[in-house]
Order: structure tokens, then C-alpha cells, then sequence
RNA sequence: GGAAGCAUAGCUCAGCUGGGAGAGCACUUGCCUUACAAGCAAGGGGUCACAGGUUCGAGCCCUGUUGUUUCCACCA
């Protein structure tokens, strides 16, 4: 480690991020202060990270991430809870394999051309490269997680624990495979879940056809959105209830283009004030269809190959795009003379979330599922009985929803890159088996022609068991026993269904508990202009490069202040620039604190001033504040509260309090004075430094007396005998004449170089305070001199003059004072006062008020009421002065 | 079709269980005051979307309206 550097002379005018982070995140990482220790009979505080994607780089909602998790965590470590915050990576299936056939494209080879082994060693290299990438941008940001637990869902580990949640799924009977309905990806050639389908408003047509009878009647005309299915269609149904096809049901009706005699059938599903009342059946590409068809027994005939083209079931269309396929249709239909009309339409169309451009259809597979409804009515109820709760609450109302509506999971996926499907079959006695281990044999049968599924794991299917397969899962490791289940969650409202609802049901399965106490939602970071932010918009900020320009502790502190839970916010590079200026504002009063200060001193309740008291008293309520806001998970408020302690009280105040007796004769005042400075600093280190880690940490390597990692030091503590209520009313009573003595000089143009006297009448009981107040008034108020007086009498020259709560206060400005526009200016004051007095009055003469409100409020307004009635008369009498002199 | 969020200063947003409207940025004025011009001081600027209701008291709670964003569902 570098020698420690021991004055504020030694730091630079302004905070230098970039020259520090790298050194200290080395130095926290080597030091081992990431690293979590189980400590029995404590309570732990784990986090287990959302694994990012090894597809490309963080983005900025992984930097909100980041923080959003990295400030608890630091807030609990240095609370002293045994904490654990585990790192780790998704393997992504589709998303990582889409990314690499492209990559493999780039040099003219395609996945088939690489053959399944060569490939997946390729995946294994990006892995390594990618991977590793995304974990040293997280460093950047400054996240302190345990590094030496990190884990990646295709590792030994976690592999093993997705071969026993498989099996024990299909051993329970909630693992099935069959012939369903699912939404098939043409660009992955891939099956995709429900959740992984985005659906899009798109501009279309809605076309009516005839189909004309078989017997050679007119038949019955129907409207669809997707005449390219028509190739695939094996029957019309009309409502049971709709007389104008009663006759026509039973009957058969002639598929136009294909030839094909389909029956019509009657089904509650038609809803007959739609189009014609009369729907095209296409089973094996609709999913309402297909049920249709399950019922009457329709004929099931799939159109579409795998990559979406048409296929030899669509005769002579057999080989075109769907697209080309359905203008040909319209142009054979037209010449048919059977295209009845076209009407515009808007409707959704389902899109790849991974291949945005790409539309998915539904289509008739062989597929692995995992049925739902057993799995999520304990998952339902774990968040109903409050053992998981969403913050903010209203987010577990999505979750209901989807979970009570869930259908099955389409689990299997026609790609290589991922857990492969445990399953074999037998090619001589056709047993399929599941197995924990790699079969050789056929159990059934014992012959060697086995043949491995050859589809993989939906990649959620790993992550659902993040909680406890990181932990070591099946193994009872003694991380598992000490850390699960985790304390908290955090993630983006964009992936409840994807991943929470998935932990959930997974914990309760496989640990028979719920896996987070609690789950933190947090918003999306928008652009400039609200819009969300994506690649094909090329309006993502990378969050390294806010990092690069403005350090890290600026772009965290950015993402959290003035955030409210939940929220979505814009990022601003306004606000990161505001966030800049604070931890450069928090480092130079760091460095005056310096450099009036070498060595710890300790605080001497009986020496402190007024000025002391006032701070250490507020920095008592900060804390309280802070504190109890991390514990809430209201880290917006939190920081806002740290930033205003920092900058408008111990900056603006304390701080230019403390400067005429640092610069004093008074010794013993002067190293209070010192004592108190550091002792807030080190506070408010400690305070900030879950939002800002890198220039916290920084500081504190240069306080006299500081020892190890600021990171490992104890929370800061609320200290009953530091506070001070009387004296913190004491400290404003002077701070407002303050304030009031600078209006009054900017008001009148006073240029700041004149001095001017100031005379002080001081209110009842205030006259101690004021003269302990005198060298403040001095330095910070322009005063020259001040003069307690003990009569407005004893004021004979020409004078501004203000009243407040402490005290009347006369400035002796000569020829500067105009009486008339003074008596205007008092004239307003009062006025002002006086609608406030009424206001007071108003509510103390309400009975109900008095009556119902807290006792403690109606003797505040009683207070003021008479402080104000007391300031009026004052300003009355000084009017009426004037007026005379007049 | 169902659900949720949002509507507060010119802009972006805070506002904890109801108790005299706040911040950042922008704007005006004056300051290189020996920590900081990435700064200091002073100032202007708001019918808290609208309409009702509850309450002694509503930005906050309830009902409705309007605007806006999002999620879910998917009637071809």
C-alpha cells in the first residue's frame, strides 16, 4: 500500500477520480475487504447479484444495479452484519448464440458448417472474453461484492444443480414433453416462451375470402389477418348461437387454391359480431385453433419449415417467404374472383425479443414443459403471506397476475449454447429416460444406441435457481445452511416474470423456502428524452464512459439522488455533472479540514460552543435520518439527505463558522473547533460512503488517526449526549440575522468590501447567544462592529433596520438609507406578517383544531403566533419612527 | 378488454405514517471572501392536472374526469 499521506496541503484543488479508482479498488479487492465471513449467531445481509449477460457490455441499467445493491451492502458491512454479495454470470442461451453465429458469419462459417463441438468451444471463448469484460466494468463501478464466490450458470456447480432440478421435476411429473402449441422463433429456429415474445401495434389488412360450398352454393365468406395460412386451413367455424350459419354447420365447404373439402363446425370460441362471424381454422399455426380443432377433431396440417419459409403442404407456394407467400395467395385469390374486400386493421403481431425484426408464430413442436399450476400456488402464496415482499408493494400485483394466469413453460430450446436437455433415447427399444448422469446404456433395454436430446434449457431455467445453486445447491454446503434464504433482491420491474416469479417457485420447490426476504424494484434508466434505451435507437449511454469523464462515485450518485423506488428515471448529464460538483465540494472541505487539522482531538461536551453544538445536534439527526432511509431501501432519500447535511449545513455553515476561530487568538476554542470539524468529517465519510466509495475512501486515507479501510468501519452512531435542541434553536436564531443582514446589504447594493456597523436589540432571552454570536456577525455578515443595545432609542442615525425571531437589527448606512423607500420595505415585511399572523389566528380560533390537533403542534402555532405578534409590533413601531423623521 | 404508474417552479424530478410547498439545472444581481468559480452570497419563479368528497386541516386519503406512459391479454 502507498504511504499514507498525513496533510491536506498534499491534496489536489480539485478530486481527481480517475487517478485514485483503480488504486483503491486493487487495494480493497487484494485486502480481502469484499470477502464474507459467516458468523454464527449473526444475522446475515446477502445479496446474490442478477447475473449479467456474457453477450456484450453493462449498460446503464446494470449501473443502476450495481448501485442500488452496492450502497445496502456497504451500509450493512459496515453496520457489521456478516455480509455476502455474490457476483456472477448468465450464460444467456439465445442471446449468447445469436451473438456468436453472427460473429461467425463475419468470417463467412455458419453454426451447422462448425458442427456442434467446434462450436461450443467458440461459445466457451466468448465466454472467457465477454465474460470477463462485463466483471471488470462492474469493478469500475465500484461494486464490492465477494469476487472469490463469483459463479457463472453453466459451471460445474450450477450445471449440477440444473440436472437435479430437472430430474426431480420429471421424476414429480411436472417435467413433460408433447406436442404443444409454442411460439416458434424462425431466426432462432428455436422455441421461445410466452414471456419471450413481445407484441407490436402493426399497421395491416384484414382480408375477406370465400369459401365457396363443396355442393357448389355460395358458401360462407371469412376474414383473417394471415392469408398465407389459408394453405394450412381444415375447417370454418361459426358460433352455435349465430342463425346465419346454422344451416351450414356439418356442411362442407371448398378450400380455395388447395382444393380441399373442409368442414364447418360450431364453437363457443367464435365471437359472431366479429368480421363475418365465420373463422378460418388453422390448427397447427393458431393457438385458439388448434383447441378448436382438439375438440371437433380437425385435420392438423403445418404449413411452415423451420426457418418460416412455406413448406410442401403449401403446394405451390412451397419455398417462399411468408411475406411473398401472401401476396401470391391474394393475387391467386383475386384471379379466383373469391378476394372479397380489404379493410385496414391494426392488430398485434408477436416479435423475437431477441430478434426484434423477426415474427414469431405460433406453430405446432415437440417440446419439454414444465407444468405451471403446482408449482406457483405456494409461490402465490409465499408473497400473500408476506415471506417475499415486492418494494414498492404494488409491483407483487404484476406478479399475481402473471402467476395466476401462468400457463406451461416451454423449457426446451433447438440451440447448442446451454444446459443440455437430460434426456436419452433408445434407438433399439425406443425408451426415453432422464438421467442425473450421462447414460451409456438404455436402463430399459441396456443397449448402447443411445442418443442424447439434442435441445437445450431455456436460460432462465438456470437462473431461476441463482439463490441456492450459487450457494453450492444440492451440495448442503455451509454457505448454503448460513446465507440462504438471501435478504434481498434487487432487479428491474422488466424481468418479474422472468426471473423473480422463476426464483420463487424454484426456491419454495427445491429449498422448501422462499429465496429473498425482499424483492427491490427499481425503474428503467431512460434518455434525455424519456425514451427507453436501445440499440436500434442508438441512444444508450455507456456507463463507463460517464465513469471515464466523471468518475464513478459521480455516475452512482447520479442514478440514486432524488430516485424514488420503483420509478423509471432519465439519465442526465446534468445530474452527473451536479453529483461531480458535490464529491468535489465533499473533497475540498475534506482538505480544509486538513489542513487546520493534524491530529485527533477529543470532544470536551463542556467546551463546545453554540456553533459546535448546532452541528453535532444536526449531524445527530442525520444520522437517525440516513440510517433509518437505508434500512427502507429509500437510498434517494438517503442521499439527498447526506448531500444536504454536507453541503448547506457543515459546508455553508459550519465550516465559515469555524474559520474565525481557527484563524483566532482563542486556543481552546480553536481546537474544539478542530476536534468537532474532524469528527463531523469522519461522519460524514462514513455516511457517504455507500454512495460514493472511491473519493470516501480517498479522504479518509489522509484523516489523522485513520486506520484500514474506511470501508470496514463501523457505521456512524447516534450519540444521545450530542444532542443539543436548545442550542440548535440558539444557532438558527443567529444564522436568520445572518441571512437577514446579507439581504438587507444586497438589497441596498452595499458592495461587499464595506464593512458597516451593526446594532442588535436582542429578543428576550437572546442576548447570550448574540454576543456569543458576535465574531459570526463579523465575519460572515460584513459587520465592522456590533453593538447590543438595549432600547430602539438608543439608534439616532439613518439606518435599514429588519426584525427576526432573535433579535431587531439596525445597519447604519448613511446616506444610502432612504426613509421612504425603507418605510416600504417594513411596510411589505409587515404586511407579509400579518397574513401570517392572521393565518395562526384563524387556526387557533378553530375549536376543532385545538381540540383534535396533536397538543404539540397547537403550542408551536401558539409560539409563533406570539414570536410574529411580537416581531409586528416591532416593525410597527420602527414605521411609525420613520414616519416622523419623514 | 384488464391492471398499474405518472401529472408539483421554465426543464428534470423529490416530497417519509395528512400539520406553514423543496432540490438540481436554467434565469437575475453581486462577488476570484486565504477549501472549492466544478465555487460564494442574495433574488425571481408554483391555483401541487381538473371536479367533487372525507377531515379542525389535503400535494398526500376516497370517488370521478382529462391527459400521458407502461405492463398483461390477443377477436380470426
Amino acid at each position: 500500500m502507498e504511504e499514507k499521506k498525513r496533510t491536506g496541503a498534499d491534496m489536489a484543488t480539485r478530486f481527481d477520480p480517475q487517478a485514485i479508482e483503480s488504486d483503491i479498488y486493487r487495494a480493497w479487492e487484494e485486502g480481502g475487504a469484499f470477502t464474507a465471513h459467516r458468523e454464527e449467531g449473526k444475522k446475515p445481509f446477502t445479496i446474490v447479484m442478477p447475473p449479467p449477460n456474457i453477450t456484450g457490455q453493462l449498460h446503464m441499467g446494470h449501473a443502476m444495479d450495481c448501485i442500488l445493491q452496492d450502497a445496502p451492502v456497504r451500509y450493512h458491512r459496515m453496520k457489521g452484519d456478516p455480509t455476502l454479495w455474490l457476483p456472477g454470470t448468465d450464460h444467456a442461451a439465445i442471446a449468447t448464440e445469436v451473438k456468436i453465429v453472427d460473429a461467425l458469419r463475419k468470417e463467412g462459417l455458419s453454426k451447422e458448417s462448425l458442427g456442434r463441438e467446434k462450436f461450443l468451444e467458440r461459445a466457451w471463448e466468448w465466454k472467457r472474453e465477454f465474460g470477463g469484460r462485463i466483471v471488470n466494468q462492474q469493478r469500475r463501478m465500484g461494486v464490492s461484492c465477494d469476487w472469490s464466490r463469483e459463479r457463472f450458470t453453466m459451471d460445474e456447480g450450477c450445471s449440477k444443480a440444473v440436472r437435479e432440478v430437472f430430474v426431480r421435476l420429471y421424476e414429480k411429473g411436472l417435467i413433460y414433453r408433447g406436442q404443444r402449441m409454442i411460439n416458434w422463433c424462425p431466426s432462432c429456429r428455436s422455441a421461445l416462451s410466452d414471456a419471450e415474445v413481445e407484441y407490436k401495434e402493426q399497421d395491416s389488412h384484414l382480408w375477406y375470402i370465400r369459401y365457396p360450398g363443396a355442393d357448389g352454393s355460395e358458401g360462407v365468406i371469412v376474414a383473417t389477418t394471415r392469408p398465407e395460412t389459408m394453405l394450412g386451413d381444415t375447417g370454418v367455424a361459426v358460433n352455435p348461437k349465430d342463425e346465419r350459419y346454422t344451416a351450414l354447420v356439418g356442411k362442407k365447404v371448398m378450400l380455395p387454391i388447395m382444393n380441399r373439402e373442409i368442414p364447418v363446425v360450431a364453437d363457443d370460441y367464435v365471437e359472431m359480431d366479429f368480421g363475418t362471424g365465420a373463422v378460418k381454422m388453422t390448427p397447427a399455426h393458431d393457438p385458439n385453433d388448434f383447441e378448436v380443432a382438439q375438440r371437433h377433431g380437425l385435420e392438423i396440417i403445418t404449413v411452415t419449415n423451420d426457418d418460416g419459409t412455406m413448406n410442401e403442404n403449401a403446394g405451390a407456394f412451397n419455398g417462399m417467404d411468408p411475406l411473398e407467400c401472401r401476396k401470391a395467395v391474394l393475387a391467386e385469390l383475386e384471379k379466383l374472383g373469391l378476394l372479397v374486400k380489404t379493410e385496414d386493421y391494426k392488430h398485434n403481431v408477436g416479435f423475437c425479443y431477441r430478434h426484434g425484426n423477426t415474427v414469431v408464430e405460433p406453430r405446432l413442436s415437440e417440446q419439454w414443459f414444465v407444468k405451471m399450476k403446482p408449482l406457483a400456488e405456494p409461490a402465490i402464496a409465499a408473497v400473500r403471506e408476506g415471506k417475499t415482499k415486492f418494494v414498492p408493494d404494488r409491483f407483487s400485483k404484476i406478479y399475481y397476475n402473471w402467476m395466476e394466469n401462468i400457463r406451461d413453460w416451454c423449457i426446451s430450446r433447438q440451440l447448442w449454447w446451454g444446459h443440455r436437455i437430460p434426456a436419452w433415447y433408445c434407438d433399439d427399444c425406443g425408451e426415453m429416460s432422464v438421467s442425473r448422469t450421462d447414460l451409456t446404456a438404455c436402463p430399459k433395454c441396456g443397449s448402447a444406441r443411445l442418443r442424447q436430446d439434442e435441445d437445450v434449457l431455456d436460460t432462465w431455467f438456470s437462473s431461476a435457481l441463482w439463490p441456492f445453486s450459487t450457494l453450492g445447491w444440492p451440495e448442503q454446503t455451509e454457505d448454503l445452511k448460513y446465507f440462504y434464504p438471501t435478504t434481498m433482491l434487487v432487479t428491474g420491474y422488466d424481468i418479474i416474470f422472468f426471473w423473480v416469479a422463476r426464483m420463487i417457485f424454484s426456491g419454495i420447490e427445491n429449498m422448501g423456502e422462499t429465496p429473498f426476504e425482499t424483492v427491490l424494484i427499481h425503474g428503467l434508466v431512460r434518455d434525455e428524452q424519456g425514451r427507453k434505451m436501445s440499440k436500434s435507437l442508438g441512444n444508450g449511454v455507456d456507463p463507463l464512459e460517464v465513469v471515464n469523464e466523471y468518475g464513478a462515485d459521480a455516475l452512482r450518485f447520479s442514478l440514486v439522488m432524488g430516485v424514488s423506488p420503483g420509478n423509471d428515471t432519465r439519465y442526465s448529464r446534468d445530474r452527473v455533472e451536479s453529483a461531480r460538483n458535490f464529491a468535489n465540494k465533499v473533497w475540498n472541505a475534506s482538505r480544509f479540514v486538513l489542513m487546520n487539522v493534524d491530529a485527533r482531538g477529543e470532544i470536551d461536551p463542556a467546551k463546545l460552543e453554540i456553533a459546535d453544538k448546532w452541528i453535532l445536534s444536526r449531524l445527530q439527526d442525520s444520522i437517525r435520518d440516513i440510517s433509518a432511509h437505508m434500512e427502507d431501501g429509500d437510498f434517494g432519500l438517503a442521499a439527498t439527505r447526506i448531500y444536504d447535511f454536507a453541503w448547506s449545513e457543515f459546508c455553508d455553515w459550519y465550516i465559515e463558522l469555524s474559520k474565525a476561530r481557527l484563524l483566532g487568538e482563542d486556543g481552546e476554542s480553536k481546537d474544539t473547533a478542530r476536534a468537532v470539524l474532524l469528527y463531523v468529517l469522519e461522519a460524514l465519510l462514513k455516511l457517504l460512503h455507500p454512495f460514493m466509495p472511491f473519493l470516501t475512501e480517498q479522504v479518509y486515507k489522509y484523516l489523522p488517526g485513520s486506520e484500514g479501510f474506511l470501508m470496514l468501519q463501523k457505521w456512524p452512531e447516534t450519540r444521545a449526549e450530542l444532542d443539543f435542541p436548545e442550542e440548535e434553536k440558539r444557532m438558527q436564531g443567529v444564522m436568520e440575522i445572518i441571512r437577514t443582514i446579507r439581504n438587507l446589504r444586497s438589497e441596498m447594493n452595499v458592495a461587499p468590501s464595506r464593512r458597516t456597523r451593526l446594532m442588535l436589540l436582542p429578543g428576550e432571552g437572546w442576548q447570550a447567544a448574540l454576543e456569543n454570536g458576535e465574531g459570526y456577525f463579523m465575519r460572515l455578515a460584513g459587520a465592522s462592529s456590533v453593538e447590543m443595545i438595549g432600547n430602539r432609542n438608543q439608534v439616532t442615525e439613518k439606518t435599514v433596520s429588519a426584525v427576526t425571531s432573535a433579535a431587531e437589527l439596525f445597519i447604519p448606512l448613511g446616506d444610502l438609507v432612504d426613509f421612504a423607500k425603507e418605510i416600504a420595505r417594513l411596510q411589505k415585511e409587515l404586511d407579509g406578517l400579518g397574513r401570517e399572523i392572521k393565518r395562526a389566528q384563524g387556526m387557533l380560533n378553530n375549536p376543532g383544531f385545538v381540540s383534535k390537533a396533536p397538543a404539540a403542534l397547537v403550542e408551536g402555532e401558539r409560539e409563533k403566533l406570539a414570536a410574529n405578534e411580537q416581531k409586528a409590533k416591532a416593525l410597527e413601531n420602527r414605521i411609525a419612527e420613520l414616519q416622523e423623521s419623514l
